[in-house]
DNA sequence: ATAACTGTACTATCTGTAATAGTACAGATT
DNA sequence: AATCTGTACTATTACAGATAGTACAGTTAT
């Protein structure tokens, strides 16, 4: 059981949901810094998708800013996140805004919202 | 102009964006109830869409209960919102639920999230 | 050196789904 | 009767994602 995974189902292209993936499993330190991810064909025959589609997943996470390829060695992932976590920590304000604004829109009382945050930091 | 209104460019199917459309105008009171809907033909030449795509659509909206048709005399919007209502706050409690989790493993803190909380509902 | 790895760059093809095109029918309205 | 309405089909087109296959240059280990 790979921490990989991908979901045919899903309506968001595979390449796209591996370069979430593997950006969320960094993030949250599933996946050490500087360490070799497992090289184009072998993450393509771990999951058994073509490697051209993991290649597309690897383009995008290297533009990110998530890995580092070296043609002849290998994916390596980056060592400074720093810039990465602090992007998903204003992603995540804007979407908690608007998530909010939704919410109000629908009726959802002040005191209610207060409570689902209140909720959630206690868990 | 029209109120109703589809992106090519959006992931989601056309026929999906106008049911979510629709509802949405339906529930923010902008398509009074019992209100005859332009019909399937008449919607798709306001569009330039084809028919057969707006009529999947609107046999979504019969399904969710946003509006009723009958053969030979048209669609209408539904009469008794109040079960769509409860759907949509419940629904959104929910989304907020979820968006909240995300920004507090982001490392949102507590108080940044209680504020943009406040900020919203004091707009 | 040579074999077996790496990332990268192509072109061609397959496939599933959304959207389109066209036709038809029965009921309602005027 | 003419013209609306929703509904039900089949066939076709269009597009994007995924696959298949090949190739090349750089690295690594034997």
């Amino acid at each position: 059981m790979s921490i990989f995974s991908v979901d045919y189902k899903n309506r968001k292209p595979i390449w796209e949901q591996l370069t979430d993936n593997v950006t969320d499993l960094v993030l949250r330190g599933l996946l050490p810094l500087g360490e070799a991810m497992p090289s184009v064909r072998a993450m393509a025959a771990e999951l058994g998708i073509n490697p051209n589609t993991i290649q597309k997943a690897y383009v995008e996470l290297e533009r990110r800013g998530v890995i580092i390829s070296i043609p002849g060695r290998g994916s390596f992932v980056t060592t400074d996140i720093s810039a990465l976590l602090t992007e998903r920590l204003e992603s995540a304000a804007a979407a908690l805004s608007e998530s909010a604004r939704a919410a109000k829109e629908a009726g959802i009382e002040r005191e209610r919202a207060i409570k689902i945050i209140e909720d959630v930091w206690g868990e």
